[in-house]
RNA sequence: CGCGGGGUGGAGCAGUCUGGAAGCUCGUCGGGCUCAUAACCCGAAGGUCGUAGGUUCAAAUCCUGCCCCCGCAACCA
């Protein structure tokens, strides 16, 4: 049974593109949370972590602030550890996709892959721009042109390397069909069934010769692979595979990981591409993939202009690392969205961490001290009222052992804090302070604190892998043998009114006012000559009809009078004007842009604006009144 | 008809797969208690489960139409 002891998994990789946001946080939690659950369950667990740090994304950013590429991940890698060592979670392995270990097994295993046949040398197909270069697809085209710079494309091929799904699809519905828990919530196993794998795969495109900063294809050095087989990967190379050789005997232990844990818009890379990799290599498949949901910010009213919004670090200052902890996983959605927002967290805090564990807590240890001077014993003097306290304590365990075997983490914790809610009852029930009036009853008053001390305690191990500090201060106040003399407060309340104040001075809301506006910088572009400038034509038109584009989410479609004809012109701007307020404006219209059509409705002109940073946008108007059709030069 | 998620008392959610008395937490109101962090315990009010139909002895749950929200995709002439 020893052999099976082991426990391997694993999140997904942090993307190095930019500061980590509390998405990263959430899913390092949700992991150290079943980690720590499983240690205690007695398994061998590795858990392992890091960064993913390649691809053209984090090339051009680095560029931007005018480092290296990898003097720009070694910045960034430093933050999510930092973050993750924040959370004080209990990580194994921290992996970095540049490290040299993993460099060198992708080179490997991409070469291995070659050889079998299972990468084969195409093209990639599109149209490409020459300055920017980079390709696009027919549909990305602006008017047939560059959408960057507006220049001429020609249809042009990218040498690349795919990989060839199709040839392992089978084995793998076959695997899935067969495997119930390998995906799960599993109402996203249909979602990949339907919408990928039966359908027929696409071949994977895993290399690129359009940007340097990856690990080089050995045998062929102007490419470099693509970010899935380097990416993934790390799940086999951070143990100590070694491609067409033994590997470590870590590698022998721990494949295949029995979870990995990923956010939900990569189930698809860990539920196809990854086992598809894996047959190819011959190795086993991972026993499960959760593809958990996203804890979101606000409702939509969160926004940076309101200064409310939330970053993990923010919140570990204002509520300590426990408590964050506690309502990330809380409010952890199993196959739902959840929300975070400052009122929830302090709601959260006061009334489940202050009032019910908190005060229990405190109350019991300084009753404890108040009656017996701290020390309490079994004195087998129990009444009917304690049974049903032991049974709500002794089975919680098993509850919460079968909420975490289906992953439902927030509902584990529930059932934790039910226990302690059943302990505040029962301070109530057997009312301490009453037996202490009465002599005769010091032996019934000193069991009942020796049972509520003993559910405490046993609650307090129950909620280590959630909580580990806070339970960890359960345990030494509530002592062996002696509580403490002086208990501290575990969690304090907070006023929300207070909170939000402070937030606020953290965050000062962007100023809306006429007075003092921001200016706005955009890119240069190309100095034109007035020839140039003199091939448009701008005039004033009405807007004498107006109204949505059905199936459509931006777009407005005016009838436009310009002297005496009428145009028709589709706009972007619903969400910053109604069809009703649009009509009887008076606005300036580019009339001699080639007519296209958007959404499939025709356009034969453009209604310019002017767009600020955030993207508000205000029509042009003319400053007095001018009559439809007026030339603008 | 682009893909997907969602609409359950004031707030946040569960329940929907496998129809069978509408549940949890917070808030509100009333009561109890005083050991404790103005906390704890008990009780109450409050929902036509988005809407219109259908199937059924029975629908939040299954089927159909429609409305609204949110992601992604497209797109902002």
């Amino acid at each position: 049974m020893a052999d099976n002891k082991k426990f391997y998994m694993t999140t997904a990789i942090a993307y190095t593109s930019g500061k980590p946001h509390i998405g990263n946080t959430y899913e390092f939690v949700l992991a150290d949370a079943i980690a720590r659950y499983k240690r205690s369950q007695g398994y061998d667990v590795f858990f392992q972590t890091g960064t993913d740090e390649h691809g053209q994304k984090i090339e051009l950013k680095a560029a931007e602030a005018g480092l290296s590429p990898k003097e720009f991940v070694d910045g960034i890698a430093a933050q999510v550890k930092e973050i993750a060592d924040m959370m004080n979670t209990s990580y194994d392995k921290f992996i970095r996709t540049t490290d040299v270990y993993h460099e060198k097994q992708v080179q490997k295993i991409f070469k291995k892959l070659y050889e079998q046949g299972d990468i084969y040398k195409g093209h990639y197909e599109g149209m490409y721009c020459t300055p920017c270069e980079s390709f696009f697809t027919e549909s990305q085209l602006v008017d047939g042109k560059c959408p960057d710079c507006g220049r001429e494309v020609q249809p042009a091929k990218e040498e690349a390397y795919f990989f060839k799904m199709s040839k392992y699809a089978d084995r793998l519905i076959e695997h899935i069909n067969t495997h119930p828990e390998f995906i799960q919530p599993v109402s996203r196993k249909n979602e990949m069934m339907n919408n990928f794998l039966l359908p027929g795969l696409q071949d994977l495109c895993v290399s690129r010769t359009s940007f340097t900063w990856g690990i080089p294809v050995d045998f062929d050095p102007k490419h470099v692979v693509y970010v899935w087989l380097d990416a993934l990967t790390n799940y086999i190379t951070g143990i100590g595979y070694d491609c067409g050789g033994e590997g470590t005997e870590q590698f022998k232990k721990e494949w295949p990981a029995d979870l990995h844990l990923i956010g939900k818009d990569i189930i698809r890379f860990h539920t196809i591409y990854w086992p598809i990799f894996l047959m190819a290599l011959d190795l086993p498949l991972p026993k499960q993939i959760f593809g958990h949901p996203w804890l979101l910010q606000g409702d939509g009213k969160m926004s940076k202009s309101k200064g409310n919004v939330i970053y993990a670090d923010e919140l570990v200052d204002f509520f300590g690392v426990d408590a964050v902890r506690y309502f990330v996983l809380h409010e952890m959605p199993f196959d739902n969205d959840g929300v975070i927002t400052w009122e929830l967290m302090v709601e959260r805090l006061n009334s489940d961490l202050a009032n019910t564990l908190g005060n229990l807590v405190n109350r019991t240890i300084s009753m404890t001290n108040k009656y017996f001077g701290g020390c309490v014993a079994d004195k087998g003097a129990a009444e009917a009222v304690d049974a049903d306290l032991k049974k709500v304590v002794d089975g919680t365990s098993a509850i919460v052992d079968a909420k975490m075997e289906k992953l439902r983490v927030a509902d584990a914790i529930t059932e934790i804090f039910n226990l302690f809610k059943r302990c505040n009852k029962y301070i109530d029930e057997t009312m301490p302070w009453a037996l202490a009036k009465e002599e005769d009853k010091k032996e019934r008053l000193e069991q009942v604190l020796y049972n509520l001390i003993e559910s405490i305690k046993k609650g307090a191990d129950l909620i280590a892998p959630f909580m580990p500090e806070t339970a960890e201060k359960i345990l030494t106040q509530l002592g062996d043998g002696k509580v403490t003399e002086k208990p501290e407060i575990l969690f304090q309340r907070l006023d929300i009114e207070e909170v939000m104040k402070k937030v606020e001075e953290l965050h000062p809301p962007v100023e809306e006012t006429e007075g003092e506006e921001t200016v706005v910088d955009i890119e240069a572009k190309e100095e034109i000559t007035f020839e140039d400038f003199g091939r448009m034509q701008f005039q004033v038109g009405e807007i004498i009809a107006c109204e949505e584009v059905k199936k459509s989410k931006k777009l407005l479609c005016s009838q436009v009078k310009v002297g005496s004809q009428v145009k028709q012109i589709v706009s972007g701007i619903k969400g910053h004007y109604t069809a009703e307020e649009m009509v009887g404006k008076k606005v300036m219209v580019l009339v001699n842009l080639k007519p296209a059509k958007l959404a499939g409705v025709l356009s034969e002109g453009m209604l310019l604006c002017a767009e600020d940073t955030e993207g508000n946008l205000a029509l042009m108007t003319p400053e007095k009144q001018m009559p439809a059709g007026a030339e603008i030069c």
